[in-house]
This record gives structure tokens, sequence and C-alpha cells, in this order.
DNA sequence: GTCTATAATTGGATAGAC
DNA sequence: GTCTATCCAATTATAGAC
């Protein structure tokens, strides 16, 4: 029952993850040191190498799993009609991203430190998710309700402004999450249905 | 006429900062050293310190350059129709800052490594930027031609999609500049017009 | 698993010669 | 205006005791 004096290992990985997320948010990863991430968490900064060969990959992990939990948490039916996968989209994207500000930062914010090869890992996760709103609006385009010139950049259009949101709201102010994801819905549904003729 | 040997003062100055919005830009504020700067400038450290009392301030300096250039350059006129002056702005805003994009990377990406004092400078000339796009967009709801619930969310909502431009779009590519604008102009017009009832 | 101590390097900024 | 030399503080990462 009774563990190693000092080991805790299974409180302290985690604890080393949430301060590094919340520092490298704050001030930039490139800012911050080690020991002030050993600081956060109470402990000395020779512990922190146990959970992490070095501060590049501690970064990349993060930013890994962030990305990971976002490909898994989002659902889509290829069978209901694309105004209402793209509802479900606009919803879900404001509302995941709303929940964790500081991994959402630091994946758009810290590509530049990352070595080649994880960039290019990270920016292939990127291009999955990206990929399954394009697939929403062919379908929408294909079957006539959507109206767009180039799917590839209407995507990255409507994800701009979504992930922008995070900018500016913070619960607690004038407007509800519910407000928002209703006002963004409303701009997105009009920015790429088809116009009904003059 | 023969200046004293050594002596560059006038084309010193604009190195140094053009090679700090491109250090800055490509590997974050601070990420750079002054040696760096100075070894892409061509002189030793020390002779930075003539063209800048310290780091923060050619930091801020940068990023208070964009903005000013950024008001002064955007010119609206209240008498047109609010579609044509949001048709200006988009234009403007995609090709403003499709000309700078180092500019535009550090002024969004640099604000957390500016100093209280800087920071709200800063915003404070952001602020004046949105307030002129809101100002279209209130014009175009009361005359009816325009209908979004808020309008300050709607000129942050269009911003963020305009600048996402940025994010991947470079000449020489599949699509010109204009086709780009074209495109954005298409969405930003359906996304915040009134429609026709059904 | 965590600590202390340390290696080896690099950082911003300044002084004083030219 | 620029250079060389330097100060002093901070950095990442490792070694070895416990």
């Amino acid at each position: 029952m009774a563990r190693t004096a000092g080991s805790h290992s299974d409180i302290t990985g985690p604890k080393v993850r949430d301060a590094a997320l919340t520092l490298f948010a704050r001030h930039g990863f490139a800012a911050v040191s080690m020991r002030q991430i050993a600081r956060e968490v109470g402990v000395q900064v020779g512990a922190l190498y146990n959970y992490t060969p070095d501060k590049q990959t501690l970064l990349f992990d993060l930013m890994q799993s962030h990305m990971d939990a976002l490909l898994e948490a989002f659902s889509d039916d290829p069978a209901m009609p694309p105004r209402d996968r793209l509802h479900n989209f606009v919803r879900f994207h404001i509302r995941f991203h709303h929940d964790r500000p500081d991994a959402v930062f630091i994946a758009y914010m810290e590509l530049r430190n990352l070595t080649p090869e994880n960039f290019t890992n990270i920016e292939a996760l990127r291009k999955r998710y990206e990929d399954k709103l394009e697939a929403i609006l062919r379908a929408g385009v294909s079957s006539g309700v959507f109206d767009v010139a180039d799917t590839k950049i209407a995507t990255l259009a409507v994800i701009a402004m979504l992930t922008g949101v995070n900018t500016w709201f913070r619960s607690g102010g004038r407007l509800s999450l519910q407000d928002v994801e209703d006002q963004y819905w409303q701009m997105v549904r009009k920015a790429v249905s088809a116009e009904s003729p003059a």
C-alpha cells in the first residue's frame, strides 16, 4: 500500500502537461523555461525529465493530444442533409474550442516551434479535420443547397471564422455560448447557401 | 561629403527593422536573439542599441508601425451604399494583409510578449480598425440591406475570416489574389446580407 | 521518482576604444 | 556609428545520491 517516498508518477505526469499547457499558452513556448514549469508543478527541474525526453517533445505531445481529441470528438453522419451536418459542425467546433482555449492557442501559435518532422505530423492531423468540413460542403454543393466557388477555400474561411471566437469570447459576459453559436451559424449558413433567384 | 568611416545610420536603421520583422515572424520574438538580428544586418550586437533602447521596444515599434500603416491606408466613404463600402473593405483588407505577411503575423502572434502598457496601446489601434468595419455593418443594418444579430460579433467574424487568407494563400499558385478576393467577397456579402423573404 | 549540483551554452545589455 | 570585450543572469539537460 505505502508508496516509495516521493514517488508520484501517476499524478505528476498530468500536472506537468497541465502546467506546460497553461504556461506555453500564456507566454509562448520559447519564453517558458523548464524551471518555470517545474515550479508550477511543485517539483525540481530534474524531475520533469522523467516525463518528457525534452522540451520539444513536451510541446509536440500537447499538440498531438489536442488534435487527436479533436478528431476523436467530432462525429458526422453522411446520411443526414448537408445543412444539418454543417450546423452540427459549427456547433461542435465552437464548443470544442471554447472548452480548451489554451490547447487551441498552442496548436495554432506554436507550429513554428516544432521540428520539421513534428510539424508535418501535426499538419496532417489538421488536414484530416479540414477534410471533414470540406466533405460536408461538397455534399451540399452537389445537392444544390450550397453554393461556393471553391470548397477548399470555403472550408478554410469557415474554420478561420469559427476559431476566431476564441480570441474574444469568454463565458460569463453579455452573451451565452448558445447565443454565439446561433449567430455564427446564421452567418455560416448564409455564406455558403445557394441564393434564391431574384 | 565624406562620411565618418563606419557611419551608416540611414541605411542600418531600416535594415535592423527588416531583419527583426523577418526573424520575429519566422521564429517568434522570444526565440530570436539580438545576436541573430545583428548577424542578419551585418553588424555586431552592440551596434543595434543605436537604433532601439531594447528588444521590447523594437517589437513594439514594428507592431505600432504596422497598425499605423493599416489605419492610414484604409479609406472609406460614408456617403456610399453600405454594400459598396463593405466590398471596398474586403478587397482592402485582403490585399493589405497579403502584401505584408510578416508584419501581420507578428501583430497577431506577439501580443502576449508586449509589456502591459505596450499591449494596451496596440489593442487601441486594433480597436480603431475594427470600428471602421463595424460602422459599415451598422449603416447596412440601418438601411435594411444587411441583417446581422450583433454588429460587433459580425465585425470580428468577418475580420477573422479575411485575415485567415494569410495562413494559406501565397501568390503564384492555382489562384490569383483577385480570385481570392472575389470568393471571400461573395461569402462575406452573403453572410451579412438580408435574406429575401421565402 | 525526486533531489541537488553542475556542465556547457546562450541570453540582453553596457563600457569604452576608435 | 560601430566594434570588442565583458558582466551577470538564465537557459537546457545530465549525473549521481537518496
